[in-house]
DNA sequence: TCTATCACATC
DNA sequence: TGATGTGATAG
């Protein structure tokens, strides 16, 4: 098989978020967490191209419409010492803007993400378990540490790979009683392309245009909290591909870019996911389970050189089986932090090395989003135009509708939110959904759905506009079942049901699940990329329970 | 030179 | 059978 084609740069003239930024500062524009259109990707957009595969399918099952809002939500800063102190300002001077909307009136406590405000729940005794109250803890959280210390790699495949260390987190502080759908996502960490020079990471140039988002469900999803706080909650499944037209529903991504996975948990109960503004999600992101992707692990050497000092054993075979141990996590870092030292005053051809850039690891973060922006940002004719069937949302507008939203006293975003999180690098901005629309059942196998932006200027039917992307969610098919259909058939929607899929009914929560993905995105600035933080989500009007 | 892909071995 | 890493090789 030959090479795959490589994402070739549209020299599109619509900047990214980097260009995007305002002059007011790095952390003006992204502050205000606004984002671009990247026209590249949505020239491989296979449902734009005649694509016939998932994602089409999914495109096919677009329609309502959802208004998209970035805003910044009291997020507390913990890496202030890092430079995040101007946007922590941002942060609250927004909170205090749209303290009004909220239920409370009071601003969230820009110092405690991880307590909550009142109008987002309460701890203690009499706590009522909400979102809010979700705490998630990351399973070995320090080998992800030792990993990311020196730059997580994982591998991705054309066949899709798993990721290693595996996604595993400890959910507690859900109502048992409660259905919420689990889903990951992995967004662009920044724009960077990277390559490993002289054993490190470097920057090696802008980052190639995002390959459709996609997410993965949580296969037991929905469940109810009792179920989730269980036990640890594993998505070793997932997987990560490189092949832009992977039928498998693996998530793809770029290779040498650097991704950081999300967790979202979506409140998934009837009376408050569906048909109202009432869904309730948090978003929960831990900066040591960031890595860059590979086709193939890029320090390798430096482990078989570690191997044969430390243990005099025979590299090879040692080699193998001790990746299958621990997957060299500790040697590995130990090595790459050799081979800094050495490395250091080499005058090397590579720009920026990786690991300079500020990193911080540390408790996970949860993002909060506002309150919804609701019809502002809705485009009517594009609504009635979809079949109920459709349910799938959008965000809102490009650039001219950034003016036009003129909801808020929110310094207007010179870049709306038009993309999900596939084409956004990651940041620690909270964007929020505006409306939902009632649900309409998907079918039993949960297949894709695809986010579709909408531009005011364009008008609805089934032509998408340009500047969308889309970003499919369905549960990951086994490389069997697609092979049974083979690879040119359309995508077998109701054939494509992962088992754990089959064992279920059909599920509105699903539903939610897009609903919820859909209105999330996020957008970067370099010098924010690396600043962890955290939010919540929760739709106006969401009771709960 | 760098990266992606394949076949293969191993588990 | 599926997942994974390695080395050769293509581009």
């Amino acid at each position: 098989m030959g090479r795959e084609l490589r994402p070739q740069s549209a020299g599109s003239e619509i900047k990214g978020p980097l260009q995007s930024r305002d002059k007011s500062g790095p952390e003006g524009a992204a502050a205000r967490g606004t984002l671009t259109q990247r026209p590249e990707a949505v020239s491989r957009c296979p449902a734009l191209l005649g694509d016939s595969g998932p994602r089409a399918a999914g495109a096919s099952a677009c329609g309502s419409a959802i208004g998209l809002r970035v805003h910044v939500f009291g997020l507390q800063s913990q890496h202030e010492a890092q430079g995040s102190s101007c946007w922590r300002v941002r942060a609250e001077e927004v909170t205090r803007s749209r303290a009004g909307a909220l239920r409370s009136g009071a601003p969230p406590n820009p110092d405690s993400p991880h307590a909550p405000s009142p109008q987002f729940g309460q701890r203690g005794p009499n706590a009522v378990p909400t979102v809010e109250n979700i705490k998630v803890g990351l399973h070995e959280k320090e080998l992800w540490k030792k990993f990311h210390e020196a730059g997580t790699e994982m591998i991705i495949t054309k066949a899709g790979r798993r990721m290693f260390p595996s996604y595993k987190v400890k959910v507690t502080g859900m109502n048992p009683k409660t259905k919420y759908i689990l889903l990951i996502d992995i967004v662009p960490a920044d724009d960077h392309r990277y390559k490993f020079c002289d054993n490190k990471w470097m920057v090696a140039g802008k980052a190639e245009p995002a390959m459709p988002g996609r997410l993965y469900v949580h296969p037991d999803s929905p469940a109810t909290g009792a179920h989730w706080m269980r036990q640890l909650v594993s998505f070793q499944k997932l997987k990560l591909t490189n092949n832009h037209l992977d039928p498998f529903g693996h998530i793809i991504l770029n290779s040498m870019h650097k991704y950081q996975p999300r967790l979202h948990i979506v409140k998934a109960d009837e009376n408050n996911a569906f048909g109202s503004k009432n869904t309730a999600f948090c978003t929960h992101v831990f900066p040591e389970t960031s890595f860059i992707s590979v086709t193939s692990y890029q320090n390798h050497k430096d482990l078989q050189k570690l191997l044969e000092k430390r243990a005099g054993r025979s590299t090879k075979g040692t080699a193998r089986s001790f990746m299958k141990e621990t997957r060299a996590s500790v040697l590995w870092c130990q090595a790459d932090a050799d081979n800094r030292d050495g490395a250091r005053h080499l005058d090397l051809p590579c720009k920026r090395p990786y690991l300079e850039a500020p990193s911080s690891v540390g408790e996970d973060h949860y993002f909060r989003s506002p309150p919804p922006y609701d019809q502002q940002m809705l485009s009517p004719s594009y609504c009635s135009e979809v079949t109920p069937r459709e349910a799938c949302m959008y965000s809102g507008s490009g650039p001219e509708l950034a003016g036009v939203s003129g909801v808020d006293d929110l310094p207007p975003p010179p870049l709306s939110c038009n993309m999900w999180t596939s084409v956004s690098p990651y940041t620690n901005y909270s964007v929020q959904t505006m409306e939902t629309v009632p649900y309409q059942p998907f079918p039993t196998h949960f297949t894709a759905t695809t986010m579709m932006p909408r531009l005011p200027t364009i008008s609805a039917q089934s032509s998408q506009p340009p500047g969308n992307t889309h970003f499919s969610v369905y549960n990951q098919l086994s490389q069997s079942q697609v092979r049974e259909r083979g690879p040119s058939t359309s995508f077998p929607r109701e054939r494509a049901l992962p088992p754990v899929c089959e064992r279920k009914p059909p599920s509105p929560h699903l539903s939610a699940a897009n609903e919820f993905l859909y209105s999330q995105s996020f957008s970067l600035s370099r010098e924010s990329s690396l600043q962890y933080h955290s939010g919540m989500g929760t739709v106006e009007n969401w009771t709960d329970g």
